[in-house]
DNA sequence: ACTACGATCTACT
DNA sequence: GTAGATCGTAGTG
């Protein structure tokens, strides 16, 4: 399996070759968003370690969802997801673990995209430092928990600017040749939502039998703003 | 103040 | 395939 951590391209972005999303880029629909966020790169900078890893599943979370923070109205948690795009929110759960995600669209409109997985492109002895538990290259960043811990995001980061210095995400170029949708993972209600997207068949995708089952992402899914059951 | 539970991971059967 | 770990958050009293 061909993994993309060249040299060339990781000097590449840690030069800005390679231009940062702008803050516009999350000020806008939530589903759209997480799709166009595939591919891209994560940059992340701890104690001065860069670590950066290739986009390949997002969820995303918006308005009333019920699976969502938000949900439920603003509470000081989610607070984070009414105001600006273009930070992070990261949140600590089941007692151990930290998720990240992209604030997204206007001010007063809560929404945010989860990034659960990547695919390691730089700093890879560092991520198997961080993560001494993982037993293959897979194994370091194919899960929300496990990317975290693999690029050093802590409780810390939350509300941090995606323009950096700690986080930033840079777009190389590169376009997925297949996006798919399908429910989102561990969530009790909102099931039937088609709002996870991810890279079809790639090995970093979390839940790894699922990786290939899933619809084609397509613009229809885009456009729902229906009501949620 | 107290309780229930969660956008998960790991170890073990 | 499944249970236990572990603690911040939010809802309730």
């Amino acid at each position: 399996m061909a993994n993309s951590s060249t040299s060339s391209s990781a000097r590449a972005w840690a030069a800005n070759a390679h231009p940062t999303l702008p803050r516009s880029f999350y000020a806008r629909d939530t589903l759209r968003v997480a799709r166009e966020l595939l591919g891209k790169i994560l940059v992340t900078r701890a104690r001065g370690a860069v670590t950066a890893g290739r986009i390949v599943e997002t969820e995303a979370y918006h308005g009333t969802d019920p699976a969502a923070h938000c949900g439920r109205g603003q509470t000081p948690r989610s607070a984070i997801m009414f105001g600006d795009a273009g930070v992070a929110y990261v949140y600590f759960i089941y007692g151990n673990y930290e998720m990240l995600n992209f604030v997204t669209e206007r001010r007063g409109y809560p929404g945010a995209v989860l990034i659960r997985a990547l695919e390691p492109v730089h700093g890879l002895e560092r991520m198997r430092r961080r993560r001494p538990l993982a037993k293959s290259e897979r194994d370091l960043t194919n899960g929300p928990g496990r990317l975290c811990q693999a690029m050093g995001v802590r409780l810390r980061d939350n509300g941090a600017s995606l323009q950096g210095p700690r986080i930033a995400v840079v777009d190389d170029g590169f376009r997925p040749e297949a996006v798919m949708a399908s429910p989102r993972v561990g969530i009790s209600r909102a099931t039937a939502a088609e709002w996870r997207y991810f890279i079809a068949g790639n090995p970093w995708v979390s839940r790894a039998p699922q990786n290939r089952a899933g619809r084609p992402a397509g613009r229809s899914e885009l456009r729902s703003r229906r009501r949620i059951k």
